[in-house]
DNA sequence: TACTAACCTGTACG
DNA sequence: ACGTACAGGTTAG
């Protein structure tokens, strides 16, 4: 099946994607990456790298009748046909998403944006200028007043603190990548500033656990409008221990690639709501 | 254990 | 214009 280059890159799940004219570039922990929005089997890098950008490994196919549980998926599936899960570079996506937590897509963007500038490398690309995403050791070097002029706000102190748990191999990825989804996710839940949403998407996107399945308001919105009644809520926000049984009986439900099923109530929902993406 | 307020920062509303 | 609300949550109490 044909891959969705601008349903993949606006749906939630990178933020440092950048279109010009019909190629998008992307920036990927060291790499810069671009790809051809009609073309999206050609990915070329800055880095020479030859990962599986777009997940063809999950055969697609398959993946979408194992999710195809009810209309409102097989519909999502339908309306935003090509639409895949990236995998991203795990420190990028870390600090992304720590960062992303009570904020909104455009601060997020700029925050990010202002780190690669500050701690990134300049690089040249197909005659335009991209910055890196900083190597967690020179990250976990960066003061606390040069993480506050990125527009982090209070976010500086889990920044700092993750970088360095990273950099003293603390959080491992490759270890992570290999645990099994509960164990991985007990150890991200130890880092300040990381709780069961950001957990998620992190295992998500960067760490190969498909059944994550993130709970932020605007899935636990489409939940509510697409699935009435199927799942236990109690008002509006989301507890702790809510979130445990809520993502087992998603799971549950959905199956093995419940991920996946995220991204597409996540891209319904903001789309019938009219929001911005990148 | 379970629930709630406070929180940087930028922007969209009234 | 200018204040107020709120955004892809998490932590501390």
């Amino acid at each position: 099946m044909q891959i969705n280059l601008d349903h993949t890159i606006n749906s939630g799940q990178v933020f440092l994607w950048e279109k010009f004219d019909s190629v998008w570039y992307g920036i990927n922990g060291g790499d810069v990456l671009a790809v051809d929005a009609d073309n999206p089997k050609l990915v070329s890098s800055f880095v020479k790298s030859d990962y599986d950008l777009f997940r063809d490994n999950d055969e697609f196919n398959h993946v979408i009748k194992s999710i195809s549980k009810d209309k409102t998926i097989k519909d999502a599936t339908r309306k935003f046909s090509g639409l895949r899960l990236m995998r991203q570079d795990p420190f990028q996506c870390y600090i992304s998403f720590i960062a992303s937590s009570n904020s909104n897509l455009q601060n997020i963007k700029s925050s990010l944006k202002n780190i690669t500038k500050k701690f990134g490398d300049k690089v040249k690309f197909n005659n335009k200028e991209f910055y890196t995403f900083p190597e967690p050791k020179k990250l976990a070097k960066a003061t606390k007043q040069e993480l506050l002029s990125c527009g982090l706000g209070y976010r500086v102190p889990f920044v700092m603190k993750a970088s360095n748990l990273v950099s003293t191999s603390h959080i491992d990825f490759d270890y992570l990548k290999k645990a099994d989804y509960l164990t991985a996710k007990e150890s991200l839940l130890q880092v300040f500033g990381i709780g069961d949403k950001v957990a998620d998407c992190i295992l998500l996107f960067s760490l190969e656990k498909l059944e994550a399945f993130p709970l932020d308001r605007w899935i636990i919105r489409s939940l509510q409008q697409y699935y009435p009644g199927r799942f236990s809520f109690e008002g509006k926000t989301i507890t702790k221990n809510k979130y445990q049984t809520l993502h087992q009986e998603i799971v549950q439900y959905f199956g093995p690639y419940a991920g996946y099923c995220q991204q597409f109530l996540f891209k319904l929902i903001r789309e019938s709501n009219q929001k911005k993406w990148l």
